[in-house]
DNA sequence: ACAGATTGTTAACAGATCTTAAACGGCTCG
DNA sequence: CGAGCCGTTTAAGATCTGTTAACAATCTGT
């Protein structure tokens, strides 16, 4: 399953754009939006799905977000959570920071620093290190590529230990998805030659990774004959 | 021995105001200042003493801030750090954090604040610790490491006596869980140097801990073929 | 449609890498 | 000086991986 991202912002316009953002800058990663702290609590307290981080706007009617934060800590979820805020007053920021939070941002934020800092904080909490240059981790549509871990997951259920060579390939073939590569081309950055037999087997490892991204409704790889191949990624 | 801070600030005046208030604020750590990035390089790159966490001023000649924390990263330590900085342009702080900064913070700055951020980042990064009678301890599910008694304790029965070695190397484990782990890094980070035989030492010790840890249900030490090791902390 | 070229798939092999037990040798401490 | 501890080295066996081989399937120009 996905990890989640839980945004709690009461502004429906912040919350949309600040959802939508999230979304296409971390793929990898599935953002829940709600607009007040109770809903946030009931859906933390019976801990049907689990979230890595939480994002919490203070002002809200009913239950405001250091309140939120509060049962956070309480409920002993070792969640990090960091606020968004129009009040930056010392002391709320203190108190914030006092209670746990692991960042106050005060709006109006610069919303690549958040995904920024979001990145920063998941790095030390979560196994899956996902670095904020894309290297480490590249996901498209149902795959997700761990390059550092050799592991490739599929419809975030199949997970797929990979081998040195066949991760090399598979990044190269990201790197260039959906153009044409000439097997020229893609001996020679890998194997560093070119030569009847490294082509052969070049195919036996593009047969391999087929096998592997069989399923996957998005990414295949398809030959151009007497070319070479093409790692197609198809769009929603 | 005291868990440690890294203080890297070139200004005199400056760098002693936030030794001495930290020392004031967190007796519990000890506060090492160095005055440039070459030093605190230095002190790094082999383990001969092992911070929590590292306070980092940008500007300062010869290596600078942003340089420093590179190495820090390309180390594989997995060491926090904060910049502290007088330059507060957005492309700076962006850079910043994009080399993975767990903050950064613009001078002139609130004490107080900066104490409290130090808290939140090393509370994440250090797990559960108990602290009971002085002797710091790593809890992690059904393991409990005693790093000073050199004892592991599984399941609250089965005790085990460390060696000096094993201690250290699952420390240094338990510092980078679910992380792959270059062999290279683990042996100039323990051994000082990366050769063919500490390779194999390596691997004993390894074995040796893996066998420890074999009543654990969540804990294990997986190897990644021709790179290294993870250290696998499955949550219940 | 046919032949030759290219590509696809699977299995087998050899070398690299990893695992583990055991032997070794330096060190400490009584 | 002898016993015990501990890090290192050795060595044998297990496992993993890239390459090669063999054969099947597909493509292309004629």
């Amino acid at each position: 399953m996905k990890p989640r991202i839980l945004l709690v912002e009461d502004e429906t316009d912040l919350g949309n754009v600040v959802r939508q953002y999230l979304e296409m800058e971390m793929p990898e990663f599935q953002v829940d939006w709600v607009n007040n702290g109770r809903a946030a609590y009931e859906r933390l307290k019976t801990r049907q799905t689990h979230y890595q981080i939480a994002l919490i706007d203070v002002s809200m009617p009913e239950m405001d977000g250091f309140e939120l934060a509060e049962k956070i800590v309480q409920l002993g979820l070792n969640l990090p959570f960091l606020f968004l805020t129009a009040r930056n007053e010392k002391s709320d920021r203190l108190y914030g920071l006092k209670i746990g939070a692991d960042d106050y941002i005060s709006k109006p934020f610069d919303i690549d620093e958040l995904v920024l800092r979001i990145r920063n904080i998941l790095k030390r909490n979560a196994g899956v290190v996902i670095a904020a240059d894309n290297r480490s981790a590249i996901a498209r549509e149902d795959v997700i590529f761990y390059k550092e871990t050799l592991k490739l997951v599929i419809k975030n259920t199949n997970e797929i230990d990979l081998t040195p060579r066949e991760a090399e390939l598979l990044d190269y073939l990201f790197r260039n998805e959906n153009r044409v590569l000439k097997r020229e081309e893609i001996l020679t950055q890998l194997w560093g030659q070119n030569d009847y037999f490294l082509g052969r087997s070049l195919d036996v490892f593009i047969s391999r990774l087929r096998k592997h991204l069989n399923d996957s409704d998005f990414i295949s790889i398809d030959n151009v004959y007497g070319v070479g191949f093409v790692f197609q990624v198809r769009r929603k």
